[in-house]
Parts: structure tokens; sequence; C-alpha cells
DNA sequence: TAAGGTCATAAACTGATGTTATGGGTAACG
DNA sequence: CGTTACCCATAACATCAGTTTATGACCTTA
């Protein structure tokens, strides 16, 4: 975090252009078919795919006259690479939400963790089921987009948090968790048995601003341990709560979404917490009565199926 | 999934540098100061954020003469550019390593699933600790892995699977498990309580081809409830089941480092399944009585910390 | 009011990426 | 066998996004 780089990242890593590329390379089995399927010519994707080659200084396609196979290095690359090209569809979808705004057919609203880290993927699928359907997102605290729905500003709102605003019907679409996480040279990342509610309660921890639906969750959870402790950091942000823990100030809580980088690459630790509650329903809310039609209906059978 | 696009993602997501520079820009809290601290001069950063801004359609920050904040807007754009720019990190990772080859001071081999989704981030992690050490890797399968640490050839590896090759030594890092997945729209997503062992071993599934760790597992757990049926689909790569998975072609059974994505956005749904061991340990290997020392201890320290 | 910070605009330069036009390979088929 | 039809590589030229340099306008603070 945070390190002088010589270098900027853009000049180390091939830009989305030829990362698709290579993925399509990868799926068609030639340069040419490639290229064709892209809407560029055969030498075009020919010397982005060797400048690809030289940048990294790595053969990532075996060439022959009969068309074109990734080496084993250039599969592995191309793994990494469909990373990038997927965290950027999900740019894509949740950019083109934004835009709509007014003009558009379907309008959401979201709160933070669930406009951040769920809602990308789900407007992916959706295009993909109808792709003429015109999305327009806002995001904002659980009364926030209460107050939009009711008012039809939204047609749909997705909400996580204990209870179901007033004048809304609810559907839960899946389950969250809250997590409590460490960065690995914290003391409690080496206890096998966690931490107890009381002993949660009653250190300072490092928490979202006031109001958010993580505080809400963790402070009722922890109501009957005596109750959450002044928090030893209090951030405007989910990264900034994140870059806090990393750099071992202290323990955080947060959803499990946007932890899920963190713990798998190890930069933070989950601590087991016994006897407290941090699950929560993320919920879908409508108007009363209500029932949602058309592309909101439609975007709502795609979060609930199953 | 494989639908045409009218305009290549390139074209409507802003490329990597525009991406930093936004992240930059919130985090310094303006233009000329991000600018700076990347390298180019102030007019560059500025017109680089108006253009992704009337790309987008939406204003990204607050100018004033004090400094530039981010909109509403601005906020959520730059927590979807910040997964863009992780992932881009990891194959900046991933490829120096890959780069590095037989010069280079620290040599790993890791299984597929581990080189994929796990050792990227620790090479970040490392980077930040240790800047000047250069990683080589090499992915295969677990023979392959045990083979060249026994062979000097790497000074670690890692590997996903039940048993340890003989003459390595190896730690514990961390546990995965094998999670079955189907489209939403298959029966078994409606299931509540998931599907016997005994019903899985007597269905035909999308599985990774013979050889692969995930298979092994999954051959053993299943063994005692009358062995693995013969497979609907084998295919080559991680991402050939899924997809195959995502088009409702049949249940597919992977790790859930490879999972998290689709499950996050639904295209995939966990079905669980009763009575049947399908964790797995994940582990670095050494040739026996040679602890880890130097820049391998120090990867090592990173996996394991906690 | 002068100094130091902010951002915006204009004009010229640069380079990556694209094109068209070629040529050289392998394979399948009558 | 040639003919056809794929594949890929190279060369010369065109285009455009992003860059720098140069300048101006605005606000805050000493």
């Amino acid at each position: 975090m945070g390190n002088e780089e010589t270098v900027p990242l853009a000049h180390r890593v091939p830009d989305l252009g030829a990362l698709e590329l290579l993925l399509t390379v990868a799926r068609v089995g030639s340069l040419s078919g490639a290229a064709r399927r892209l809407g560029i010519t055969q030498p075009a994707a020919s010397s982005r795919i060797r400048a690809m080659e030289v940048r990294l200084g790595v053969a990532l396609v075996d060439r022959s006259p009969r068309g074109s196979t990734l080496t084993a290095e250039g599969a592995l690359v191309t793994d990494w690479a469909r990373q990038v090209v997927e965290a950027a569809e999900a740019f894509d979808a949740g950019a083109q939400a934004l835009r709509g705004r007014r003009d558009s057919r379907l309008r959401v609203a979201a709160s933070m963790t669930i406009a951040e880290y769920l809602l990308p993927g789900w407007l992916i699928a959706l295009r993909g089921e109808r792709p003429d359907t015109a999305v327009s997102l806002h995001a904002g605290n659980s009364a926030d987009v209460a107050k939009r729905v009711l008012a039809h500003e939204a047609d749909l709102g997705f909400v996580e948090g204990l209870s179901v605003p007033e004048g809304l019907d609810s559907a839960v679409i899946a389950q969250d968790r809250l997590v409590v996480a460490v960065a690995p040279t914290h003391p409690w990342a080496r206890r096998s048995k966690g931490v107890a509610a009381a002993e949660l309660a009653g250190t300072a921890l490092i928490l979202r601003e006031r109001g958010s639906g993580t505080r809400q969750v963790l402070d009722a959870a922890l109501a009957s341990a005596g109750g959450l402790a002044a928090p030893l950091l209090e951030l405007a942000s989910t990264t900034a709560v994140k870059a806090a823990a990393v750099s071992g100030a202290g323990p955080c809580v947060l959803s499990e979404l946007a932890l899920v980088d963190e713990l798998a690459a190890r930069r933070l630790v989950e601590v087991a917490v016994a006897g407290a509650p941090l699950a929560r329903a993320l919920r879908a809310v409508w108007p009363t009565g209500a029932r949602p039609a058309g592309p909101a209906r439609d975007l709502l059978s795609l979060t609930r199926r199953g």
C-alpha cells in the first residue's frame, strides 16, 4: 500500500484491449480468428500480441500454420488477464447504470455494500438476458434507499440490515456475514478459538462511520455482551477501514463481501467470534403491495433464483 | 458469455492509467497533486479526468480552488476502479514472477489453483516487505511441483491434495473446500437441504481432467459413497468448467477459490453436500530437512502467519 | 497586494494502434 | 500434383489519444 512506483502500473500491464484480445485468442484458437471477432485486422492482432510478449518477457502463444494455442505460461497469464477483464466488465456495468439516471427504464437504489460488490455482477447477468434494459443506480444508506423506493424514485431497492423499513415489502436474497479481521501480525490472528463476544465488545475497533448498516448490526449483536466500546477509528469508506486494519492498527469489522480479496491474499485474517450473531440478511425491497414487474422482476429473480 | 459486443470493452472502460489516476486523485485530494505523484503534468491529469467524465457521462470530482474531492458517484466509480487496478496489480505480480525464470532468487512451484488465485496476492505482499526479491513461478500439477522441489529447481512448492509427496516436508497454510455449484436454473439450486454424497456420486458432473488435484480429492471423498460416476464433461481449464456450469449443462465441482466471483454474482449457486469431506489442505512443501530460509522463508511466513 | 495553491484551455509533439498491401508457410481436396 | 483456403509475419503509411509546454483565471493567506 502506497509504496513509490518508479514506473506506473499502466506501463507494466497491457491495456484492456490487449488483455481482451488475449482472451479471445485463447477462446478462438487463432490470431486472425480473434481479430475478426474483435473487428480488427489480423496484422493488428499479431503485432499487439507480440508487443505484449515483449513487454512481459514471456512467450504467450505457440503459432503454427493451423492456428495459435496458448503456451503453459500463456494459460496462466490468460487467467490473470481474465480477472482484470471481469473487473472491467463490472466497472462497465456499474458505470452504465450510473449514466442512465432519469431517462432509464429500471431505477435501482442500493446500500453501499451491495452497490459496490454485488450489483455490477447482477447487472452483467441482466444485460445477458435483457440486453436492452437501461438501468440507473443510486447508492446510499438504508434510510436513503427506503425513501427513494417509497417516493417511487426507484423501482427496486436493496438494503442490508436487521429490519425492513416501514411501508416496504421485502424478499431475502442472500445472507451476508460480518467478519472480524486483523492483520496477520495481530495477536488475535494466532488464536485458534477466536474471541468471545464480550471481549470483542470491550475492544476498540476500526469501524465505518455511525449510520452505516454494518455499524447497526454490530451494535445490535453486541448489545447483550455489554455494548460496543468506543471505536479505535471511525472511517468514511470501506477501503479506508481495510487499509487501517492491514497496516496493523487494530481489528476491523466488515462484510465478508468486502473482505474476500484481503482474506484470500492473507493481508487480513478472519477471527472467529463466539456468541454473537453477526449474520444479516440482504433484502430486496419495494413499496408494499406493488409487486415488482417488468425489468425489476427480472433483476429480482436473477438475485434470488435458487 | 460470448454475446456480440458492438463496441469492445476497451472503448467503454477507461484504461488502467486513467483508473490509477482517479484512485490517486481520491487519495491525494487534488488533480495537480495526483499528477505530481504519478509523474505527469497537471494539464494531462485534468484532461484525462475530464475525458473519463465525458465517456462515463457522470461527474466524478468536484473541483474547487482548494482541491478536488470525489462526488457521490465518483466514490462509487472509484471503488469499481479499485477492483480493476487490484486485478491488474495481481496480473503484474504474476507476470513479473513469470518473467524472472532462471536468474531470479526465489523460485516457486505451485499447483494451478494456488498459482492462479492465491500467489499473485502473496507476491504483492512480498514485494511490499522485500521489494528487491525477484521471484519466478512455475505452475503444474502436484506431481510436477514435487519433482521440481525435490530436484532443487524450486525453493518452495505449494500443493493442494490429500497426501504430501514422498521426500517432502510440509506446512498447512490454509484450508480449501471443494464446492458443488449449479446454474440458478438447475433443480438442485432449489434444494434447501442440498444433496447426499451418494446422490452426488451417482450424478454425471462437469469436472477438470483426470490428474488434477481437485479430481483426486473428489474421488477419495466419494469412494465410500459408491465412487464417482462417469463425468458429464471433462474439460481442460477451470474457466471452461465454470462456463459449462453457468450455461446450465450440469453441476460442477471446483475449489471455492475459483468460484468466489460466480457465487457472489449468482451466476452459480452452491449446493450443500452432506456426508462427504470436501475440505482439503493447501500445503507449502520443501525437501525433507531443508527448512526454507531467506526469501522462501519470507514468503512462507506471509502465507501462514496467524 | 503579492505569493502560492488550485484548475482550465490552446497548440504542438509523440507513440501506440490501426490500416492496406504484401509474402511465406501448411493442409485438404479434386 | 496444383488449387484453394486457411494460418501467420513484415513493411509503410495513417490516425488519434495522451502528452508537454505555455498561459490565464480563480481563491486563500500572509
